[in-house]
DNA sequence: CTTATATTTGGAACCGGTTCCACATTAAAG
DNA sequence: CTTTAATGTGGAACCGGTTCCAAATATAAG
């Protein structure tokens, strides 16, 4: 039988009050503190946490609601978030939403239902009902991706890295470029990303930026690539995403152009698969490490009742690969 | 402040017993059931699940331990296997254990110590410690990936996966082939798949198979197949799985080859991305959903006291890509 | 050596449920 | 119209902790 805290009290010959405070840090004498050790050690014991739980109002558990799970970006910042959250000692509870906004609505309250200290989200797009949701929140959340100034955010500058994967094309001498975006509901990635790369592109020499939009799947962006070849005769083509980079780069290879010699083809994300193909594809690679860290230590502090910035944004760098090739 | 059963009881002019007999389907008059279910619809009462666990030893929390979770095979069968336990009432516990063995077994324990209701382990290697472990486990436990007689495995059949496709590139006429693998500890991949390609190939017109032996990861997949081609003159490369299949790629393209013209490439695992890539791979797809399915149903059945078979086997098939061409 | 103050400790109530048991009520059987 | 069995309900104990308060002990000040 599991051993509890009234085994250990009367094994140490104390009233269970004293060993409660002895594992909560409250005032022990040292020889007190020591029987108790003692004893706790000796039967291995670890309280019920769901005991605890029930009076503290404190669980350990932190939400994570992500909208996918086999995302290269959600997984490697994930895996990071959970290390650095247990390491602190909570406990990282997963949901995943397959990609439905109703879902996600849902396992946020039931998160805050399940009584977890705090969630994170990763967002894709920000509805009226998650504002509503968020007014009525009692318990600190995160957003990772978006970016509100109602809670606290860690997102990318998505213009910034636009403007240099922009500037990086333009400069190497493409005039005309093409970029492959997404739907606007998605403000980080089909706004400001597509606004950073138009303006690093014209500041740097384009003569004609010419925009497609198209979805995250690499279906929809062969598509999206499609039109591109039937309507411009764009050099280089920068894609919102590093899918729809590889989308872009089979229609290209299916029409006979050859990359980077008859086109150039550049991506974000910095996905591990995209330094493995031929020719590799140049992208912007996200520091999804700093940003697990970040998360994490941010979600933490709001538990702790601390103050942190309201916004923070991770680093990215651009990775050069074989797939952009100079023009002139 | 949030309403309990207490509430709902007074509220309802009944004792808290009786509504707890309501939630939990004991027997309850027509017309006290109504008047409860009123109640509780009003009030939208949710029973506090650390109260509920605490007394009836039942947490409703499922461990699922990974090695990784950014891994295309992990996360495809986690997402079922979540999906699948939420729609049974349980919440699935993910622990990543970034492949250390250690903390796998670590894990394990503490799973157990929470007092989640089963685990589920996606297994690369089994130790004799993995095995202490199961011998001193008090709740129902599930392995993926690798097979034991000493508790219940849901594994492909990796011999006959193996088998197929060394049939599959033998009889499309190559007759001196190489195969890709990995260390032996992982008994699934390292030793059953490799034996069913040697055994496929030989069987189907093969003359020689050649064995080198790398790691899951891209970079040693690339050693391997540069120790390939500088020691055989296979004319098809069978690779353990996607990943290395794209290592080697890589290196055969760095020295000069066509693929699929001077030589075949295929794998296993059937990746999103393979598919996308140019030339796309030929590989073997193993249905993640049925396993996904398959082991949260097992989990539950466990749980639950009923009997499953020790032993179940998901099923695969080969996706046809561009990567592999007839030989003669 | 008192008296006031601070520190430790035990006891009891409580968190929000579940479960066991006894009692009341109703239905079925004799 | 009893007797017996089945069903429905309330009360109390319990799960394993935390927390508040008062009592006991130790320490400091006068």
């Amino acid at each position: 039988m599991k051993v509890t805290i009234n085994d250990i009290a009367s094994r140490a010959g104390v009233a269970k009050s004293t060993v409660s405070r002895y594992l909560n840090g409250g005032r022990i004498s040292a020889a007190t503190s020591e029987k108790i050790k003692r004893v706790i050690e000796e039967h291995d014991y670890e309280p019920n946490s769901f005991a605890r739980s029930l009076k503290s109002k404190k669980t350990g558990f932190v939400g994570v609601v992500a909208p996918a799970l086999d995302s290269f970006v959600t997984s490697k910042t994930l895996i990071r978030i959970d290390d650095e959250l247990r390491e602190r000692g909570y406990t990282t509870l997963i949901i995943n939403t397959s990609h439905s906004i109703e879902r996600e609505l849902e396992s946020l309250q039931n998160l805050q239902r399940q009584k977890v200290d705090g969630m994170i989200l990763f967002a894709t797009e920000l509805t009226p009902q998650h504002f509503e949701l968020m007014e009525q929140l009692t318990i600190p959340f995160l957003i990772i991706g978006q970016e509100t100034k109602r809670t606290h955010c860690i997102v990318f500058d998505d213009y910034k890295a636009g403007y240099e994967m922009g500037r990086y094309v333009a400069s190497s001498g493409h005039k005309q470029i093409s970029f492959l975006g997404v739907q606007e509901e998605d403000v980080a990635v089909g706004v400001r990303r597509k606004e950073g790369v138009i303006a690093g592109c014209k500041e740097n020499g384009a003569e004609t930026v010419s925009f497609f939009r198209g979805s995250f799947d690499f279906q929809s962006a062969m598509k999206a690539a499609k039109e591109n070849f039937s309507n411009t005769s764009s050099t280089a083509l920068i894609c919102a995403t590093d899918t729809i980079a590889l989308g872009a780069m089979r229609v290209a290879r299916e029409l006979g152009y050859r990359i980077p010699e008859d086109i150039s083809i550049s991506g974000f994300g910095g996905y591990t698969v995209s330094a493995m193909i031929h020719p590799s594809l140049t992208t912007v690679e996200f520091d999804h490490q700093e940003t697990g860290v970040l998360a994490a230590s941010t979600i933490e502090k709001l538990i702790e009742g601390e103050e942190v910035e309201k916004l923070q944004r991770p680093s990215f760098s651009i990775r050069e690969g074989e797939s952009v090739k100079g023009k002139k």
